[in-house]
DNA sequence: GCTGAATAAAAATTCAAA
DNA sequence: TTTGAATTTTTATTCAGC
């Protein structure tokens, strides 16, 4: 055992971490992984984890096995734009039926899918740049509305 | 071996129908099912449609496990680069000149490169974005008619 | 190609202990 | 309560046959 007690939090917190940057395929990868980041524990462990944080093993195209956040615990898309937008939001305008968006450059792209996902009726179109979104909304007053939504998500 | 013939998909259906009226929580469990369903499988079969059907095992709230229908899939849009309309289709939308192509994050490129190929008297010009084309048509009309010809291809 | 039987592999649980 | 070791249980795969 470590000399550096380990909590199950701290470890699950750490499992996260590792789920997001490895296709990981089975229990015993996570403890070698879990090894390699400083955290020794068997697999037995790793087994309760999975069940605590209700992760799932699911079959990927490939023909292959991977462990996964389930969506319960995935952010909603809307959780998911507010804290993308909150970082990358430079400033928004309005005209007509346009509301263009500001952001920091590389982000238009990230943030028009995360809107898009947001299936909002009042939008029409998007023009993602890189540094920026032109949104075409259906009218004037939905462009409005839609600036003032965004406006509040970033505070 | 049954005198019926079973076939995979109907019997991927049947156990489809299954997951949603029991809580299934082994695959041992659902070979029982199935036998009482009329369909004689091992565990085996039974491993390898939850492999193809890309069925997981979530731990539920009560500390159990349930086998659960796909969580949406989250393609890379590498992935779905190579599918047709078909197959990369989301929503169509018009506005006055505009015909907004909703499809899935990357493929809105490839797309539009078989669309421009198409020589349409109807499109004046195109916006292709990750996930969505902004079509610009050379009259209101021009853009209804187009809407309801891709409308047509994918069904 | 699809399958079952057998087997290997992986995952969940039991049990004792800290 | 949390854990590892051992064990049981479950699941995936191999292999042969159809």
């Amino acid at each position: 055992m470590g000399d550096t007690a380990m909590h199950k939090q701290a470890r699950q917190d750490i499992i996260k971490t590792i789920l997001n940057s490895y296709a990981v395929e089975t229990q015993g990868q996570l403890v070698d992984l879990l090894a390699d980041a400083g955290v020794q524990v068997t697999q037995a462990t790793v087994s309760r984890d999975i069940k605590d944080m209700q992760l799932v093993k699911v079959p990927v195209a490939n023909g292959r096995y991977r462990y996964s956040l389930p969506p319960a615990q995935q952010a909603s898309p809307t959780e998911k734009l507010e804290r993308t937008l909150r970082g990358v939001y430079a400033s928004i305008d309005v005209l007509d039926k346009f509301v263009n968006l500001q952001l920091v450059p590389g982000s238009g792209p990230a943030v028009a899918t995360l809107l898009a996902a947001q299936t909002d009726g009042r939008i029409f179109a998007m023009i993602p740049a890189d540094a920026s979104i032109l949104i075409i909304c259906r009218s004037d007053v939905a462009a409005e509305q839609l600036a003032d939504t965004l406006q509040d998500m970033v505070g």
